[in-house]
RNA sequence: GCUUCGGUGGCGGAAUUGGUAGACGCGCUGGAUUCAAAAUCCAGUUCUGUAAAGAGUGUGGGUUCGAUUCCCACCCGAAGUACCA
């Protein structure tokens, strides 16, 4: 009987989901576990390779961790709103839900065929409006909320509104946005309605506000920070420019220390970690207050080196900057105003790839230094950000290098305030060996002495502060695009008003166009029934707006990270009409124990989603701060891209080897037309394109070979694998095993489908293990002890491994184990019944099949995984000598303790350790519990 | 520039706290089986050398009886980030 895998696969694919053998259920006696992967968005292009490398190691560790006794959450579910959807929608006309749905199906069935343990009767759709009912619910959390820095958390917008109606703002420490309004609770109630909301509006966590956003005309939208690679937008790569607009924004900068100190308490991937400290970007400093000569007003700048105070001998401001325009004099107003212009055109790209170049105006104004009164310019360049700090740099040219640019470049002077450090050159950036000079009472002292004696001088006169900084900044939470929720907001009086929880959810409207409406209001703008009737409480025709009972409605709606922020807690509880999830489940599941997924989300899915929570958590609404214990990130597949040379302006081709530095256009070709020696297989090439059918090739050797490049799988590149052949030819547990087998789960690396054979004949020789002369043939005897040794050897080492992740040594073991127990023709039950267990995680269907045919009813995922026992092991007892100090040291291999003398014996009749011995004597044998042996001689 | 991770055969990659470097797989070579091929099985495969032997984990140093592993300097690669004051 030969391994018919593809007849065993769908037999056992079928079994597990008619029998629901993987729903999980939220009562159990068995402790939890909770494995969940980052949930796919269902694009056109189908799954290749690499997609399903996180979903198997994912469900390996899943039946693992059945196998072990827990009760194991393995959900699945899908991404579904997303640009896309809607582009393939402009282009097409076909409504995105449509397409979505079509996509998932073929999602589904492609998962479906590589044996996968999720529970799929816990499937969520960020689409689907019983999910975005609670993205929208959320959403009124958060505008409902606001941040209290004394108590670090978020709270009730009705506990702010009593704080000022008894006491106004003036003792408040809340996280907010520019408003230099201060009130007292006299005041406040003397305000209308409309003036408290708008300033309600500025203490949100969801809030509203004009804020300078990066708008890509192209995809008619705004884009996040994270949503941008080298100033293009990450989609598509069209250009991207900084534009000031009315949108709606999420506080998440008020969790930045929140965020950062969290890191320390989850076991992230370090690089992950890093990512995120370095995106929140706390930097420590001070905030130092420069008079303005002949205003009231104040320049504030943020430092972190107030210790160089006395270098400073101008300021700078950021051209958007609020108080540019007021000291502006005369003479000096147009030169500013078409510097602020010009500046204003660039985009993203152009800043930055204008990094050298200095550029910069004079205000005519004047600032005082703080502490010597020294009259100081004041200019403004592009080389300070509005975005970050206070959008005002106090320039110490010999200190730090873009102002010692910008003063040379614009004749300022410069103050060295380094005793006895060469500037003439180049500033000087460190922060160590140096002490001040021409800085006064700071003289003599380094960087941290003059940090916090410049601290407490700026203090003592009110015109500093100590000030913790973050890069982090608010998202943007509005996208002019129709494939995404709608926000259950309504507009009275030019002021958002919300939409009573009751009333969820608020249904996405159709429309004929998915473009933006033609004076540039969003999708949404198409539709004809998107008001607000606030008698009925229902949607609306636009025509019966009339400001008083009906309202129109919000036209933007949410970005793709809203939906993909909370997803872990429905799955808890996924079918809740009135609840996200309810709290019997969330407080029995509490959190993913392993979270898989790519390393690309580090500080988009991944930061959104800690923050989320952590609000979520504040509100009382979950039972845990971070909702992922571990996350693993695992690698990109690579693929293997093939391209042929064409000269210049012909219809040539030249084989690899004949280039000769003749100039020459690389071209992808289809890998299928490649064989493994890297030869085209010209006649289906002629075929694939008609630019190739007429084409002149030139041969070495009377063969065409290509070049081979690895790089990201993609349709583009036509270098794509399917899993689907891969299944067809192998099956799935030979393609599970082989990507495991590849190499380490986080790292790239490259696909070679050549490679598979090693694990398919694994399999094989598997199946033959019980297999003689066409029967299923096992016997019942007493097992030798060197087949106990094989399988124990390998039951220990899989153990670890899986613990550790290692998935690709686990699977040598698993073939050492195979080639050895065929070897010595082992055919014993019990020892090829653990092994079956034991391989089951990685290859589920042909263990299960042998499961059965071993003659047991129920199915092997629930069996209880073989452990090891030492004492099928114990042999070698003495490997050799670990170190030698006057000390002798010897690694056991076995914990086992051992009788001295045997020890001894082995030391004197051991050739190395003879020579390390040289003659003496030994006089004391240690023992050590870590398996380690002392000799003391 | 900064941060992080990495560099081991023809290739993907193994190697516990420093202890026989190259497990396992691919590829390659030879053999068996076959009319032949596929498949399968056996043997070999770091490099130099016929061999004996020697060299060898990016480079150069150091610690150690012993270093892929620890320390210092440098080179190269990948990822992230960047007028961040």
């Amino acid at each position: 009987m030969s391994y018919d895998f593809i007849n065993i696969e769908e037999k056992w694919q079928k079994y597990w989901s008619g029998n629901k053998v993987f729903k999980a259920y939220n009562n159990s006696t068995l402790p939890k576990y909770y494995v969940m992967d980052m949930f796919p968005y269902p694009s056109g292009a189908g799954l290749h390779v690499g997609h399903p490398l996180g979903y198997i190691a994912s469900d390996i560790y899943s039946r693992f961790k059945r196998h072990k006794g827990f009760n194991v959450l393995h959900p699945q579910g899908y991404d579904s709103f997303g640009l896309p959807a809607e582009q393939y929608a402009i282009q097409t006309g076909r409504h995105p839900s449509e397409t979505t749905k079509e996509n998932i199906l073929r999602y589904r069935k492609q998962l479906d065929r590589l044996g996968f343990s999720f529970d799929w009767s816990r499937e969520i759709r960020t689409s689907n409006k019983d999910y975005y009912k609670w993205t929208q619910w959320m959403f009124i959390k958060l505008y409902n909320s606001w941040f209290d820095l004394k108590s670090n958390k978020a709270r009730s917008i009705d506990e702010l509104i009593s704080v000022f109606e008894k006491n106004g703002n003036y003792e408040l420490s809340a996280s907010k946005n520019e408003s230099s309004e201060e009130f007292n609770s006299k005041r406040w109630n003397s305000f209308s309605d409309q003036k408290k909301e708008k300033i309600l509006l500025d203490y949100r966590m969801a809030f509203l506000s004009e804020t300078e956003v990066n708008w890509c005309s192209k995809l008619g939208t705004v884009l996040a920070n994270d949503e941008i690679i080298d100033g293009l937008s990450e989609r598509g790569g069209y250009e991207v420019i900084r534009k000031k607009m009315t949108q709606w924004s999420i506080r998440i900068s008020a969790y930045s220390d929140r965020l950062l100190s969290g890191l320390n308490d989850i076991d992230w991937p370090d690089p992950l970690k890093e990512m995120q400290r370095n995106w929140i970007g706390k930097s420590e400093g001070s905030l130092v207050k420069f008079d303005i000569l002949n205003f009231d007003n104040q320049i504030e700048a943020f430092t972190t080196r107030p210790d160089t105070i006395y270098g400073v001998t101008f300021v700078t401001l950021a051209p958007e900057h609020s108080l540019v325009e007021l000291i502006t004099k005369g003479e000096n107003k147009n030169s500013v105003n078409n510097y602020i212009l010009e500046s204003s055109k660039k985009t993203e790209r152009d800043r930055m790839s204008d990094v050298k170049s200095i550029s910069g105006v004079f205000t005519g104004a004047y600032a005082l230094h703080p502490l010597t009164n020294n009259k100081i310019p004041i200019w403004i360049s592009d080389y300070v950000l509005a975005g970050y700090g206070t959008g005002a740099v106090m320039a110490v040219p010999c200190g730090d290098q873009r102002d010692y640019n910008f003063a040379n470049f614009f004749d300022l002077p410069i103050v060295n305030v380094f005793k006895d450090i060469d500037i003439s050159k180049e500033a000087f950036k460190e922060k160590d060996n140096f002490v001040l000079t021409n800085s006064e009472e700071l003289n003599g002292l380094d960087f941290k002495k003059g940090c916090l004696l410049a601290l407490k001088k700026l203090e003592k006169l009110d015109k500093g502060s100590h000030e913790i900084n973050y890069k982090l900044r608010d998202a943007v939470f509005s996208r002019q695009r129709y494939w995404g929720e709608p926000f259950p907001v309504y507009y009275r009086n030019n002021m958002p008003v919300m939409i009573s929880e009751k009333y969820l959810p608020i249904e996405l409207p159709d429309v004929d166009k998915y473009l933006p409406t033609e004076d540039g209001k969003p999708p949404l703008g198409n539709s004809s029934n998107w008001a607000w009737d606030t008698l009925n409480n229902i949607i609306v025709s636009n025509n019966l707006i009339d400001n008083e009972i009906v309202f129109r409605m919000e036209l933007n709606t949410m970005p793709g990270w809203a939906g993909s922020s909370w997803y872990f807690n429905r799955y808890m509880d996924p079918t809740n009409k009135d609840e996200f999830a309810s709290k019997k489940s969330l407080d029995y599941w509490k959190e993913v124990d392993l979270y898989i997924g790519g390393s690309e989300h580090a500080t988009g899915h991944l930061l959104y989603s800690r923050f989320w929570q952590y609000f979520l958590y504040d509100l009382g609404l979950v039972p845990v701060k971070d909702y992922a214990k571990k996350l693993i990130n695992q690698g990109m597949i690579l693929g293997n891209s093939a391209f042929v040379y064409r000269l210049n302006g012909t219809n040539t081709y030249i084989s690899k080897e004949l280039i000769n530095r003749q100039h020459v256009q690389l071209i992808h070709v289809d890998i299928r037309y490649v064989n493994s020696n890297d030869e085209l297989d010209l006649e289906s090439l002629r075929k694939w394109q008609p630019q190739f059918k007429e084409a002149k090739f030139e041969f070495e050797n009377d063969k065409f070979f290509v070049k081979r490049e690895v790089e990201k799988m993609s349709k583009s590149k036509y270098n794509v694998v399917s899993p689907d052949e891969i299944c067809e030819k192998y099956g799935a547990d030979t393609l599970r095993l082989y990507e495991m087998f590849l190499g380490p789960i986080d790292q790239a690396k490259p696909w070679n489908t050549a490679g598979i054979t090693g694990t398919f004949s694994f399999l094989k020789k598997f199946w033959n293990l019980f297999h003689e002369n066409e029967n299923f043939n096992v016997v019942i005897d007493k097992p030798s002890s060197e087949s106990l040794k094989i399988l124990h050897k390998t039951i220990k080492k899989v153990n670890k491994d899986i613990e550790n992740f290692s998935f690709n040594t686990s699977v040598s073991a698993f073939m050492i184990c195979v080639n050895s127990l065929s070897a010595i023709k082992c055919n014993n039950r019990s020892v090829l019944e653990s092994l079956t267990v034991l391989l089951s995680p990685f290859a589920p269907h042909i263990c299960e099949e042998i499961w059965s045919k071993l003659g047991h009813k129920e199915t092997i995922s629930f069996v209880k995984y073989p452990e090891y026992n030492s004492d099928y092991i114990k042999e070698d007892n003495i490997e050799y000598p670990v170190s030698f100090n006057g000390k002798l040291k010897f690694k056991l291999i076995q914990e086992s303790s051992l009788v001295i003398d045997q020890i001894k014996q082995n030391v004197i009749s051991d050739q190395r350790t003879n020579n390390f011995l040289d003659g003496r004597e030994i006089k004391k044998i240690i023992i050590v519990p870590g398996k380690i042996i002392n000799i003391v001689c």
